[in-house]
DNA sequence: ACTCAGCGTAAGGCATGACTTACGGTAAGC
DNA sequence: GCTTACCGTAAGTCATGCCTTACGCTGAGT
């Protein structure tokens, strides 16, 4: 289950930002700490969280390592969240039978 | 930006159980702490963090509170996924484009 | 009116997590 | 070869979060 470790990663309003900045545009990690209110090492670790879960993912390129979003991680979260949609739904429709007509 | 508390809400596997049970089906907060390894008072601290997410809502029902899940609350989580998710299609489009051409 | 079931809230303890500074390690440039 | 840029990791501090027990409130039944 996978999903756990990406909701968990994305709890965190820095990590969501930086998901955010690299879904826009790959980048390496200190461009990414340039534009946030934290230290490069603190970028760091949240990238470490972000690509334990799946959701990102890095490229040497040189000394560098430039960092860009893994979209099978987001289609983890769109199939635990589809799932129960449709649960959702499911119980919806059953509520709607049992006011309406309690038949069968 | 709502999806910001129901990523946190979600974040904790508890709190994805009592979510998971009640999109399965409705019930009041004794049910849940009965199949639940937490006590009682804890699932309520739960279900006020997912009721402020948007991601549940109570339904009084006699002296009991009968829990049940927001669709709305899936929602704004798959607006925010479907978002990015069109982002990242989009750089990766990008990215074929300067690799094979650079035409533009 | 009294009792009891069902919940929510307050207070406190303990673990988890986010950030910092300091350090080590690799690739490029002179 | 040596410096410099770029990055990851370690250690430590401080806040956040989850759980517990204890308490107070409301609605139903006798």
């Amino acid at each position: 289950m996978p999903y756990a470790e990406s909701f968990a990663a994305l709890a965190d309003p820095t990590r969501r930002q930086v998901f955010e900045m690299l879904a826009a545009k790959p980048m390496p990690v200190g461009a990414l700490a340039e534009c946030l209110p934290v230290s490069r090492p603190a970028v760091s670790q949240h990238l470490k969280v972000l690509t334990d879960a799946g959701l990102v993912a890095a490229q040497p390129e040189g000394a560098r390592r430039i960092y860009s979003v893994r979209r099978e991680g987001l289609a983890e979260l769109r199939a635990w969240i589809d799932r129960y949609w449709d649960d959702v739904l499911a119980g919806f429709h059953q509520d709607v039978m049992n006011q309406t007509g309690e038949d069968h």
